[in-house]
DNA sequence: CAGCGATCCGTAAGTTCTTACGTAATGTAT
DNA sequence: ATACATTACGTAAGAACTTACGGATCGCTG
């Protein structure tokens, strides 16, 4: 059982289900020690039952106590057998179920609430011998986790760690296929294929690159996985375009790094503003370009049937 | 859900239920980030069979990673039925099932090492960022609750609370029946009613207290609920005898009360010492006397057949 | 007022453990 | 060597929730 010391905090999760089971069983000795005849489980129904007289409605209960309805539902049904609570449906709605302590119920209420007031202090008292303040560590944390989910934690430290295995590079003759296959990959699964993309797919150097433009290629782990043009509008203004990311790479944040290096090529050419244009249908790309600083305008129609918004980024 | 505030420390082990569920979905969440097929519930086993390579048995990862053996036994049928895992019985012992990683299994080991290190980081830092030391909390609480377990803690407060609602007074004309009857319940239980019991029982101010003796009475709740005499033996010796609780306040902790009681009344008449005669069965009873300072001694036969064990108690 | 989505609820089934139980293999005491 | 307790394991069933689903009922909309 040095398990926890050996992974260390990745198993916070599973303590914390060993310490809660600790507590439940505990909890069913207690429960049994003052012989009220209530399921520890029923504890937080009854609870907010004990305190709401005029009644309260099964939804209420499962948000007030934090569980699902369906979960207070088969409580309520528990306890009912028991005889521990009434039920009614109400008169302004017939569908919520009025569900208060029965007389038989309210009668416990003086010794769970002894019982209450027992366990609180032995509980504060545990918490204060220990150094650290377990309550309050719990409630940290999940204000922490509210802000910043682990997962995106962990996702930082995850994109970090691929972005090791990716480099941006410029162009080469034989990024002609990978050029090409990249764009139609995307294209053809949300719109058709124009004559514009197929004549810029096919001749990049002479469309693209000749006329003053740049392409970037994104390799991870040596291998092309995405791309991004950089095409010159005129002496001041370049187009970003013919972005695209396999899916197999999706989530490693290689869109990002990407853009940002065609953005810095930009910068190095001299260039006064990059514009684009894209179609809001494509969600997670338009939250990228956001991400990259570019702003909605509205600007000229496109020469692309499928653009619906147009964005710019002033690099002065 | 402001049930944790309202009934504070004392839903704790719900709260724990519930950050442990938070991290669970976290975990599934993770592991489909890393692309591993790996269930994040395996992942003990996995982690553990990493680690010893040579293999183990399912009650050897169930000791390690604090699951029951049948938890890890249908683990690994699942995690087998992905091959990877391999299984194998023992030379030396047929009945133990000896379980490692597979080829297919070992290949993961890289990428989820690479996700324990993230993972453990990103929590690191969460942790970090609290205010108080929840890990630390954890292993403080988890030491304190091995040392005195919450049950113990809330009967302490649980006793107190029922003394307050339990008098001891001398005994009154009207506990004759009480007297008699709280002993034959007992005495009925575990052995046959002698002759002696009968005389002292029937006769109490006769057999008893008219000869220098004295009898208390428990009273919970203004009702008599317990009974002890004190039995003059000699000028200077007395013994305690005919104690009965009845089972209905039974771990109130109303016989250590009484007992006290019986033993302050001696002091008060100045007894020398008090000793007792009793049954090695009645191992609840014997402890009790053991907490009031009794110690065990071989002294004559006693008149009772049901007696095997005598005690006494100096008090100067 | 018919139509339709939203809401409330109860039942069923699933999840992730656990305890209970039966079986086969070992140890051990007679 | 035979009987009996012990150990290791797997299966089944249970515990305490959850999610999924479907049936009523409501409120709004045209």
């Amino acid at each position: 059982m040095d398990f926890f010391e050996q992974v260390g905090t990745m198993a916070i999760g599973s303590r914390l289900r060993r310490m809660s089971g600790v507590f439940t069983d505990e909890a069913r000795q207690v429960f049994s020690l003052y012989g009220v005849g209530l399921d520890p489980k029923w504890f937080p129904v009854f609870y907010v039952l004990s305190r709401n007289e005029q009644g309260l409605s099964t939804t209420e209960i499962a948000e007030e106590i934090g569980h699902s309805h369906a979960s207070v539902s088969q409580i309520v049904k528990a306890m009912c057998a028991e005889s521990l609570l009434s039920t009614s449906r109400t008169a302004e709605d017939a569908r919520v179920n009025l569900i208060r302590l029965s007389d038989a119920g309210r009668t416990l209420v003086p010794t769970v609430t002894e019982q209450c007031a027992d366990v609180g202090e032995a509980i504060d008292e545990l918490l204060a011998e220990a150094h650290s303040d377990l309550w309050h560590a719990l409630a940290d944390v999940e204000h922490l986790l509210e802000e910043k989910p682990l997962y995106q934690r962990v996702k930082e430290r995850y994109r970090r760690r691929e972005l090791k295995h990716t480099e941006i590079i410029d162009y080469r003759p034989e990024d002609r296929e990978a050029f090409k296959t990249l764009n139609i990959e995307w294209i053809d699964r949300y719109f058709d294929v124009e004559e514009t993309d197929l004549q810029q797919l096919d001749h990049p150097v002479d469309e693209i690159i000749k006329p003053g433009g740049h392409i970037l290629m994104a390799l991870y782990r040596g291998e092309v996985v995405g791309t991004c043009a950089l095409i010159k509008a005129d002496e001041d203004r370049y187009e970003l375009a013919k972005m695209a990311v396999t899916d197999r790479v999706q989530g490693k944040g290689i869109g990002l790094l990407i853009g940002q290096a065609v953005i810095e090529k930009a910068r190095e050419i001299g260039a006064g503003m990059v514009f684009l244009e894209s179609n809001t249908i494509l969600e997670p790309a338009i939250a990228l370009y956001r991400k990259l600083g570019f702003k909605r305008v509205c600007g000229p129609p496109s020469p692309y049937d499928r653009c619906n918004i147009q964005m710019e980024l002033p690099l002065v």
